[in-house]
DNA sequence: AGGCAAAAGATACAATATATCATTCACAGA
DNA sequence: TCTGTGAATGATATATTGTATCTTTTGCCT
């Protein structure tokens, strides 16, 4: 890897190795492109869309970089845990543990657009058991939830 | 109906009256085009797109119906609660039951893409709660979960 | 009828997503 | 080393979904 982009954190750097890790573990394999996007997802600060990352890349590596190639590996990372399909805002993040399956309730900002999300495998758990009491199987959950963060309704008295 | 109290099941004809009564109640008018577009979306087997909607009606008027107008429409049907967006399917279903307010529950199925709904307040209380507590406030629950129906999963064995 | 505001039409365009075929690359086996 | 194979990526086109802007029509009120 030997990065020149200093600024990045050591955490960051470890999160790269344990998705490489999983990743790997998952069969899959750690290209340089898929490293080059996974290093712009879990840069973003904000979930990016396939979009984001394929400019972001772009630029980062001096070619360019389509957009389906970036929808094909984000399909792959998504299978693999490494990172999640926020559907309400058409884009992706990374998974900070990707060891560990959850099914993730996401919190979407309205104003800053920036996400935060909550484990709760109990809430999760609900949501699934109410679904398959309906007589669904093979259950992908999306738990997501849009409003104004913490942050953004302070200044906001709307 | 034998239900006489509890949710209302509308269907057809009153359930367009229903609608109307409702939508003028929230200050709203009830005009032929949105009358045209509400039929259509009440008339979908499954969750239907804008631009399901604009052809289809399209169709059954003779005049062609651009999508912007379909969106516009549509969000008005979904901030009066007539209708509801279907996230992660990009698409507008009907609500049947436009005079309650309740956070739904959307189980679409991957391989028909019919959707079904569950009202489990209780539920959608917790999601709000575990929002509330993480900082965010006025929230919008999105409670969908992706699988396979009871109807397609039977021959399915995967 | 006349005037106003809401609604709808027309058009253009942006953003998101998929389909198809060609090319490159790593690697196994002759 | 050569070559066949399959995975990954590139290139390109196109489909689908969503907005913006401006004009025209419609419905409503006086």
């Amino acid at each position: 890897m030997a990065t020149a982009h200093d600024h990045k954190l050591h955490k960051g750097e470890s999160l790269a190795d344990a998705a490489q890790r999983a990743f790997e573990r998952a069969g899959e394999q750690w290209t340089p492109m898929r490293a080059e996007i996974f290093a712009a997802l879990s840069g973003a600060a904000k979930p990016a869309s396939a979009y984001d990352l394929a400019e972001t890349v772009s630029r980062s590596t001096g070619r360019r970089v389509a957009a389906n190639s970036v929808y094909r590996i984000l399909d792959v990372f998504v299978s693999a845990n490494l990172a999640r399909r926020v559907e309400s805002a058409n884009a992706y993040v990374v998974n900070a543990h990707p060891d560990c399956e959850h099914d993730c309730v996401f919190l979407i900002c309205d104003s800053c657009g920036k996400v935060g999300h909550v484990d709760d495998d109990q809430l999760s758990g609900a949501v699934r058991k109410a679904a398959e009491k309906a007589g669904f199987s093979n259950l992908r959950p999306v738990i997501e939830v849009k409003g104004s963060c913490a942050d953004c309704a302070e200044g906001d008295a709307a």
